[in-house]
RNA sequence: GCGCGGUUAGCUCAGUUGGUAGAGCAUCCCCUUGACGUGGGGAGGGUCACAGGUUCAAGUCCUGUAUCGCGCACCA
């Protein structure tokens, strides 16, 4: 190379992303291209292409597996942005509720030493707000850094005016349909976070614990085992298999004990519910503080005792019991029971205790009065398009839900989630919606004296208080396809032109928490389903194939690879080997690979426009190439690269439409490196330089081959450009002299 | 307890409807002063977890086993 070079001088340096990456996403974004609206005319009559950004969590920054969701979406959008469908990409944010309430609250009580109590509903809103808005920020940036085509004229929040009137509008529907009730029953008490949770934002954990055997008093025939020898004190009866003959000639009476210090009575009573061969066969009732209990008692008509409070003490029991810790109560229990003599059996047993997902409380089994969403309960659906539930049928919750997957009006990608989901379906009960929690949707019902009111706005008139609790996150989150398209208003263009959407990209750990919730609602509300296919992707671990977390100090952060190696590179390492529903293996290494092969196209670039320029064409003087795609003079082993370059396209469409995109990224990577540079560049050499091996004087043979290189430098540009954006749409404006951009080239065929 | 997934080269993973085992990285050897400090060529390395079965033919289909991981339920 040399200072008289026609090729632009910065392909005389290695590919610089940093330099490179923010100048090219402004150059998408002023030409509005992430706006369906302001897509070129062959894309707005296009058919409607919609995926809703799962939206992060404003907790704090992204981490790698939001990467790796953003790479896998955008690779979707910009695929079918260049066949010309009408691309839509809606970004948004979740307020996560507990999630980041919890967050702020310990850090206030870390810095300040203060609780939510002792700042206020309105104080602590304002520190939480002002969190959310920082972490949306960060949020915003590290999506547009990853290089994401997203219309950001259409950013949404789950907690924003819009979603609000959706979340009430939603909330007041299924109310007046009788989908939404409140009722006291057991619910999941966190008494660390202070609030009810769902069945689903519960970890178990596997602990040792003790399973003691014993009797309530000398006077009771009857034993029993429990790990929870405390809660006793709340039992109303002892329950039985009906067919233990063991048993059969005490079912039906009752008795009277005083059990640590608390006067109890209880009636023996026979269950199918209860396993004969576990421990005695015998099992104390506690319907306060089992929801297993609690349902025997529905069924036995037992009366409910409540001996634990919401800050997990006990409530009743003798001095050394009352007022202490569930924890410590056991032992005062225990202490108990082996002084009265009435101990019989002490095991260890493996025990899977019940944990908030968010606060790592321990589960407290309370009776409580919440607000759920019945999903059992048969309702009329005026109007659907759902697959076997036609409109005006009864139908129920859990039928709209199973049945949109197994109609195939959705299809999960990997199939056998389906499996995962009908199972879990089955085993669903009623979904607690209510949360003592502030930050979040406050419940849109007013109450006064014994009057209720439940509506969009607070009833006219004084004296109307709203109810204190606000809806678990996920009650918003489950209308995220339609209320970020304008729903409620049916007639909103975004609305009839975008839903359903076509694709949900996310993580199948949150195939519960969200995507059955999104079904759920969207089934109930408009009758159809909220997309047409589900992608699920895997966690993403480190090198050794652990979880990345802080305390083992193995995360990677999307950022800091952006930095070093570029978006495009950090982009195709989270894509390659990585199928959907697996979970894939990242190291810096990896990224660094893919750095190379960013590298390896602009050199690519470089060889081919000397060629071009007329810089390899040995000492003979000539004119620049330009590229004419009409062009037609190529040579027989030109015509049959073009060939084999064809056949690729065709096969890498084809997995590119069953979302194959780790086999296609890897074909990519091949093809480009290993046939384009090592096999057919260096073919090119001696043809370029009129070496010997070549007739000297052939112009045209090294015209017919510089058109030919050209036509697959253009090409393979294309076929990269939804894996690697950024610098493919660099290599082509100095290409084509700016007069177009890739981001909405025509995907060859 | 019910269910799902993995087990293929040193490592990470592909392997489409059954038809002679593949890629990347790593290793070793050689080459390379004009596209590429990130280059090229080549080599070694696999009883496809194990045992049966179906078939002309099995990494692929069937049955079972082992092992690792995950989900759900139970958890008195």
């Amino acid at each position: 190379m040399n200072e008289k070079s026609l090729i632009p001088e910065k392909f005389l340096k290695p590919y610089n992303p940093e330099g490179t990456e923010d100048k090219i996403y402004k150059l998408w974004e002023d030409a509005g291209y992430f706006n369906p609206d302001k897509l070129p005319e062959r894309n707005k009559k296009g058919e409607p292409y919609t995926i809703v950004l799962p939206p992060p969590n404003v907790t704090g920054t992204l981490h790698v597996g939001h990467a790796a969701m953003l790479a896998i979406e955008d690779i979707m959008i910009r695929y079918k942005r260049m066949q010309g469908y009408r691309t839509l990409w809606v970004p948004g944010t979740d307020h996560a509720a507990i999630a980041t309430q919890s967050k702020v609250e310990k850090e206030i009580e870390k810095k300040e030493g203060k609780r939510r109590h002792e700042l206020g509903r309105e104080e602590l809103l304002k520190r939480v707000n002002a969190f959310a808005q920082e972490s949306h920020d960060t949020i915003v940036n590290q999506v547009r850094k990853m290089g994401a085509s997203i219309d950001w004229s259409r950013e949404a929040f789950t907690l924003d005016e819009k979603r609000t009137l959706a979340v009430r509008t939603a909330f007041k529907t299924m109310y007046d349909l009788g989908l939404i009730y409140r009722g006291s029953k057991v619910i999941n008490w966190d008494p660390k976070g202070q609030t009810t949770i769902s069945d689903d934002e519960i970890v178990y954990e596997a602990r040792k614990a003790k399973l003691y055997t014993f009797r309530y008093s000398k006077d009771i025939p009857i034993s029993i085992s429990t790990t929870r020898p405390e809660t006793k004190l709340g039992d109303t009866a002892i329950a039985v298999h009906p067919d233990d003959a063991r048993y059969q000639q005490f079912i039906g009476t009752e008795y009277d004990a005083v059990f640590a210090g608390e006067a109890i009575h209880v009636k023996v009573i026979a269950d199918t519910a209860v396993e004969p061969s576990f421990g005695t066969g015998a099992l104390g009732v506690t319907p306060a503080h089992s929801a297993i209990d609690w349902d025997m008692a529905q069924r036995h008509d037992l009366p409910l005792k409540q001996v634990i409070d919401e800050f997990a003490r006990m409530t009743v029991g003798n001095e050394s019991i009352k007022g202490k810790k569930v924890t410590e109560a056991r032992t005062a229990v225990v202490e108990w029971l082996k002084a009265q003599g009435l101990l019989e059996k002490e095991e260890d047993t493996d025990q899977n205790v019940a944990t908030a997902e968010r606060t790592g409380g321990i589960i407290e089994p309370l009776p409580k009065l919440q607000w759920f969403v019945a999903v059992n309960k048969s309702f009329t659906l005026a109007h659907s398009t759902i697959p076997g539930i036609a409109s005006g049928s009864q139908t129920t919750l859990k039928d709209i839900m199973l049945q949109s997957v197994s109609s195939g009006a959705i299809k999960i990608i990997p199939e056998r989630f389906d499996r995962v989901y009908a199972n879990w379906i089955h085993n669903l009960r009623d979904w607690c919606i209510s949360r003592q929690i502030w930050y979040g949707h406050r419940i849109p019902v007013w109450y006064k004296s014994d009057q209720i009111y439940t509506g969009i706005e607070a009833p006219a008139g004084e004296g109307w208080t709203q109810d204190e609790d606000t809806l678990d996150t996920w009650f918003s989150s489950g209308l995220w396809t339609f209320s970020t398209l304008g729903w409620p208003d049916l007639n909103a263009p975004d609305f009839k032109m975008y839903h359903p959407t076509s694709v949900l990209e996310t993580g199948y750990d949150i195939i519960f928490f969200w995507v059955a919730r999104m079904i759920l609602m969207t089934g109930c509300l408009i009758g159809d389903v909220p997309f047409k296919t589900v992608y699920l992707h895997g966690l993403v671990r480190d090198a050794k194939g652990r979880k990345m977390s802080k305390s083992l100090d193995n995360n990677i952060d999307p950022l800091d690879m952006i930095k070093k190696y570029g978006a495009d590179a950090t982009r195709l390492s989270l894509i390659i080997g990585t199928g959907p529903g697996n979970d894939a293996k990242l190291s810096e290494d990896k990224v660094k690979g893919y750095k190379n092969f960013s590298n390896k196209i602009w050199n690519i670039t470089r060889f081919v426009l000397s060629a071009a320029a007329g810089e390899r064409f040995g000492s003979t003087n000539v004119s620049p190439v330009v590229y004419d795609s009409s062009f037609t003079g190529y040579s027989a082993i030109e015509t049959e690269h073009i060939k084999k370059l064809n056949d690729l396209i065709k096969e890498i469409t084809a997995e590119m439409d069953e979302y194959k995109f780790y086999l296609v990224g890897e074909k990519i990577y091949h093809y480009i490196w290993h046939e384009f540079a090592d096999k057919i560049l260096e073919e090119s050499k001696p043809i370029l330089s009129g070496l010997p091996a070549q007739a000297s004087d052939d112009m045209s043979a090294r015209i017919s081959r510089v058109q030919f290189l050209l036509h697959v430098v253009h090409t393979i540009l294309k076929l990269a450009h939804p894996f690697m954006p950024y610098v493919t749409e660099e290599i082509w404006q100095e290409i084509q002299a700016k007069k177009s951009q890739l981001i909405v080239e025509s995907w060859p065929i």
